[in-house]
DNA sequence: ATGCCTAAGCCCCTTAGA
């Protein structure tokens, strides 16, 4: 099977690109990110008419996740990892959503970027990592074939970003930033990217301003691990990458991996 | 030191992204 994660940026805004993006590459689950839209605007229709089911957890204007199955209704198992905003006032944000489907967990998140650094929105990154690692552990001592995939908001190593000196004082690799995904990795869990591609180079976001794309000035922030179960039945991990260049796409490219059924 | 570019919502500019 193959399991996909795609920062959106903006359902409406993408809705074509996206059912391309479904129809070429037919994941068989889909797990999507900043979906920009509220519960009620969620074109759940345009996604059945492919043969996909879906659940979602939205939000308006900011954040909000989803995930698609191929032919199967994703069971839902939680919803949001119980954080509030870092606003005054704020509820919790759409960023956390899981469910089964054909036998594996399935993790789909959007960690909040954590810029400026430092202040609240930093703080509140970190807190946020600190719960999902908690939740991860919960999950690893169940022993449920589990992958966990979204838009962690993370340059893990230095590699994995066409300049250092251009990135190094935003939160996506702040110090703190990666010691919170490293200590995900301790805990055992798969960098499926990571391990088939270790000297690193592979992009998954390109920004829209300065020409980034056609420099390939780009960095690596899509992530997808895995439980050991998983893992030993890891065949290919890849990005779509031809997807970024495209009339009208997200700043994100498409990543996924096929896992030996 | 800042804008570059894009999306959404609401009012044509602000907020947020990364």
């Amino acid at each position: 099977m193959k399991i996909a994660s795609f920062n959106i940026n903006g359902i409406k805004a993408r809705l074509p690109r996206l059912k391309e993006w479904l129809a070429e590459t037919r994941p068989t689950v889909a797990c999507l990110q900043e979906v920009k839209s509220q519960d009620e605007n969620f074109p759940v229709s345009e996604f059945e008419e492919l043969g996909y089911q879906a659940i979602w957890h939205g939000q308006k204007s900011f954040n909000g996740v989803a995930i698609l199955a191929d032919g199967t209704a994703p069971v839902e198992a939680k919803r949001g990892l119980g954080i509030n905003g870092p606003k005054e006032g704020e509820g919790e944000q759409a960023r956390y959503l899981e469910a089964d489907v054909n036998g594996v967990r399935v993790c789909n998140l959007y960690l909040p970027n954590g810029n400026p650094h430092p202040g609240p929105k930093f703080d509140y990154k970190i807190a946020w990592m600190k719960l999902l690692r908690e939740r991860l552990q919960e999950l690893w001592a169940q022993e449920i074939p589990t992958v966990v995939l979204g838009d962690f908001n993370v340059i893990p190593h230095d590699n994995d970003v066409w300049a250092v000196k251009a990135m190094q004082n935003d939160a996506l690799m702040q110090p703190e930033s990666r010691d919170a995904y490293f200590r995900l990795l301790d805990d055992g869990w798969t960098d499926a990217l990571r391990t088939l591609n270790p000297r690193g180079g592979v992009w998954t976001y390109w920004d829209y301003q300065a020409g980034a794309w056609q420099r390939d000035h780009g960095f690596r922030i899509d992530h997808i691990l895995l439980s050991p179960e998983c893992a030993d039945r890891l065949v290919a991990a890849g990005v779509d990458k031809d997807h970024r260049g495209r009339e009208k796409a997200s700043d994100h490219a498409p990543v996924w991996v096929e896992l030996r059924d």
